[in-house]
DNA sequence: AGCACGCCGACT
DNA sequence: GTCGGCGTGCTC
């Protein structure tokens, strides 16, 4: 007897173990560990992964596996092992650690379907919805209002019965290719025989004289400039056949990377680089920080790693933040390695994401550069794993299970007995501590590639510019520096923090803010569409001509969107070509590079953005980069708000005078004198570490402890006030003296859709038993959570506070 | 989750 | 007595 153990797709508590399963001779030998099978649950079937094969099960009354759903596992015992850690140091069920780990499409979807058995013994309703047929689908049942309890009854004297379908949502694309279906000679002849009428025809078959060879069909027609029809009637006569070729999705088809050498490393690269090597050749763990200033060449110290981990036939995952940064870095690792590099980031449509994951699962590349869930890339030898910008806070998954990229990376590190490279030039605070104190390995990258200096950063108080009458939103001296540029035929960026500062409505008359009626925040007003919308939860209503609070018509927009700025530098500099890059206009698919190229080619010479323009861009003719309003960030309710002002300005920074033009940065501020600011303007890493050490020591925050934020939310206030002081008096009794818990407190947005939220933080240095203890308080809560609508999550090691 | 079962009030 | 509502509990 074969039994299998069973991790089912019903994401409850109750269910959160695997379930045993009988597997039927037919299946013995097919099915493997890390396969998707579906299986009868109760009344219905649902998929679950093989979690184990065992000899024998204590339960006696097992049922069979349904159905096989792969034909290799999806899932390699590695990840089998990683999923159960992931889910039980995060909190999350099984299934959520393992579907994290898979592309969406890999996902199941469910069908219905209703088998008539009889027609004549069916009441009429029933036969006219079967209208003849013998199946229908369960959403057509109900889509034309069948009646429930009559197919119940009807099911019951097994007059119908119900079929539970379970599908993987992956698709294969196909292409049609054409191709001759005779020999040359007889094509020849046929095209003699064609009427005179049958020009394109005539025009397709010499084609293929000329080429014979299969062709893509979409390339043939363009070819010839005809359509299907003419096609379908070839091959009707029979002279070309069709064939459907599987295909892969190929997001960059339309670009061409010309492979590049190795290039010299410099001294420090070197010196960077050897422990690195040593580590891959040994095979060691080891976890390294490379700090190296932006343009001092992590991605080469990258790539020479790879070239070893390659040559040794191992493999590589890399790790790089969301969009922003991967068109040009993944430029760099196609240009290295061409079809060795698998793709996967969040750009990419659901079907491209399970093509570039086949072709890792398939081992038809050697290396992975991707988003956060790469790091789930099924190698099973991996040689190395590099992080790049490890400080992003992309890295960190917002949503169950909670994982931080960083920590599985180390995790298949220790499994793969291979180094971890994070690479930043403004690390992570916890990190660079932990290299400091010898945890991490440091290795620094303190200089620019070819002596190159960073670009002067100017401090622009607005305070000032403000008492000398300067009431826009640019100060002159940014003013004169963009003119200087544009006059020049240079480039420059404009970077708007609109982090917590967005475009707001108030009545000049009584003050009055509009805000959304389900949460506590002001509504954005967007002006392509006239609309005022929540940027939490849905609702939206049109721009109003009249304050709704006293009638007064003196209602205006505040604050600085990135259309606002656009607009008034059109004002100011009639010769500004202005790309501008936000959310808004970097929606639609490829939009995002399209925006770029325009930039590159010289069409534009003003690049407008939000957060996404700050990373890894690097234009040469950009030598000018000015920041407008910095502030935002740093009064944000959060521990890690100088730090991120910080980090962001550095990363500004880095992108102007990158080759052979000097650049220039302008910082525009009302607060000067913040620490954070001032050592960014002189690019002192080490001395903003040290002062910001200082205030995490001072505020007990980490990396002197750890932090778990316990959120909660529930429609009635006074519910979600209740328990969350319950819960902080139940942490407060259960954990040892060393901890500290903050809260109850409201959130800083304190309601969302029409939810109140509270939270409560610990702060603790060591709590062996704080994972049990919360999961005994999530149990107490089961009930309420499963049945009253309360929702309460945990978050180890938060980023985000709200 | 999703479904059956079972208990209770309302009604042919 | 039966229909239909919802609360309870189980799924190898």
């Amino acid at each position: 007897m074969q039994v299998a153990k069973v991790v089912v797709d019903v994401p409850t508590n109750q269910t959160n173990h695997s379930f045993d399963y009988l597997v039927p001779p037919e299946m013995v030998g097919l099915i493997k560990k890390g396969m998707r099978v579906s299986v009868p649950f109760g009344p219905r079937k649902v998929m679950g992964f093989v979690v184990n094969l065992v000899a024998e099960s204590e339960f006696d009354k097992l049922r069979k596996i349904s159905q096989v759903m792969d034909m290799t596992p999806v899932l390699t015992d590695e990840l089998l092992e990683l999923g159960k850690w992931l889910a039980e140091e995060t909190i999350s069920l099984y299934i959520q650690a393992y579907q994290a780990m898979l592309p969406q499409v890999l996902k199941a979807k469910y069908k219905k379907e209703i088998e008539a058995l009889t027609f004549e013994e069916l009441p009429k309703s029933l036969q006219k919805l079967f209208d003849g047929r013998t199946v229908i689908s369960f959403d057509e049942f109900l889509q034309r209002n069948g009646n429930y309890r009559e197919l119940h009854k009807e099911m019951k004297n097994g007059h119908v019965q119900i079929h539970y379908i379970v599908q993987s949502k992956e698709t294969i694309k196909k292409v049609s290719f054409i191709e001759p279906n005779k020999e040359l000679y007889l094509i020849e002849e046929a095209i003699q025989d064609l009427s005179k009428n049958a020009q394109k025809q005539r025009l397709v078959l010499e084609y293929f004289l000329k080429n014979n060879e299969s062709v893509e069909q979409g390339d043939l027609l363009r070819a010839c400039e005809t359509t299907t029809s003419t096609i379908q009637a070839l091959i009707k006569k029979g002279l070309l056949k069709k064939i459907e070729k599987k295909v892969y999705r190929n997001p960059y088809q339309n670009r061409e990377f010309k492979r590049t050498k190795p290039l010299p490393l410099s001294d420090q690269q070197q010196v960077a680089i050897e422990p690195i090597w040593k580590a891959i050749e040994k095979e060691q763990s080891e976890v390294f920080l490379l700090h190296g200033v932006t343009g001092s060449g992590k991605t080469e110290v990258y790539l020479q790693s790879i070239e070893k981990v390659l040559q040794k036939g191992q493999e590589a995952i890399v790790l790089v933040p969301e969009i922003a940064l991967t068109p040009q870095m993944v430029q760099r690792f196609k240009e290295r390695f061409g079809g060795e590099v698998a793709v996967l980031h969040s750009a990419l449509s659901p079907g491209e994401k399970f093509d570039e994951w086949t072709k890792i699962h398939k081992r038809e590349v050697k290396v992975v550069v991707g988003a956060r869930s790469a790091i789930f890339a099924p190698f099973e030898n991996i040689g190395i794993i590099i992080i790049d910008e490890e400080h992003e806070t992309s890295y960190k998954q917002e949503e169950q299970p909670r994982y931080h990229a960083r920590e599985v990376a180390k995790q298949r590190g220790i499994y793969h007995q291979c180094p971890v490279v994070l690479g930043s030039a403004t690390p992570l605070l916890e990190s660079y501590a932990r290299a400091k104190k010898n945890v991490y390995h440091l290795l620094e990258m303190p200089d620019r590639m070819n002596n190159q200096v960073m670009p002067p950063v100017e401090i622009v108080d607005m305070r000032e510019e403000l008492h000398a009458g300067n009431r826009t939103m640019f100060s002159k001296r940014l003013l004169g520096a963009i003119e200087e540029r544009l006059a020049k035929k240079e480039q420059v960026v404009l970077f708007l923090n609109r982090r917590g500062y967005s475009t707001f409505v108030m009545c000049r008359e009584c003050g009055d803010v509009v805000k959304c009626p389900h949460c506590d925040i002001a509504l954005t007003y967007h002006k392509s569409n006239h609309l005022l919308k929540c940027h939490y939860c849905d609702y939206q209503i049109p721009m109003m001509q009249e304050c709704e609070n006293c009638q007064s018509d003196q209602i205006r927009y505040f604050g600085t969107g990135t259309q606002k700025v656009e607009e008034a530098l059109m004002q100011v500099i009639p010769d500004a070509k202005i790309v501008r890059m936000d959310v808004d206009t970097t929606r639609r698919k490829g939009a995002h590079e399209r925006l770029l190229q325009k930039f590159q080619s010289k069409e534009a010479n003003i690049l407008l953005g939000t957060q996404m323009i700050a990373k890894g861009l690097d234009f040469e003719n950009v030598t000018l980069v000015g920041v407008l309003a910095v502030d935002a960030m740093l009064n944000l309710p959060d521990f890690r708000a100088s730090e991120k002002t910080f980090q962001l300005l550095t990363q500004v920074s880095g992108r102007a005078g990158r080759h052979q033009l000097p650049g220039e940065v302008i910082i525009q501020t009302y607060s000067k004198e913040h620490y954070s600011i001032e050592l960014a303007s002189q690019y002192n890493y080490t001395q903003f570490f040290l002062q910001e050490m200082n205030m995490r020591k001072n505020f007990h925050y980490p990396p002197y402890y750890f932090l778990t934020l316990i959120n909660v939310s529930h429609p009635n206030q006074l519910k979600v006030m209740e328990v969350t002081k319950m819960i902080s008096k139940l942490l407060y009794k259960h954990l040892t003296n060393d901890a500290t818990i903050l809260g109850p407190t409201p959130s800083p947005i304190i309601r969302i859709n029409n939810r109140y939220r509270y939270q409560c933080m610990i702060k603790y240095k060591n709590e062996p038993m704080q994972h049990e203890i919360i999961r005994k308080i999530l149990d107490y809560y089961y009930e309420d959570i499963q049945k009253n609508d309360l929702t309460i999550t945990v978050d180890f090691e938060p980023y985000q506070l709200m």
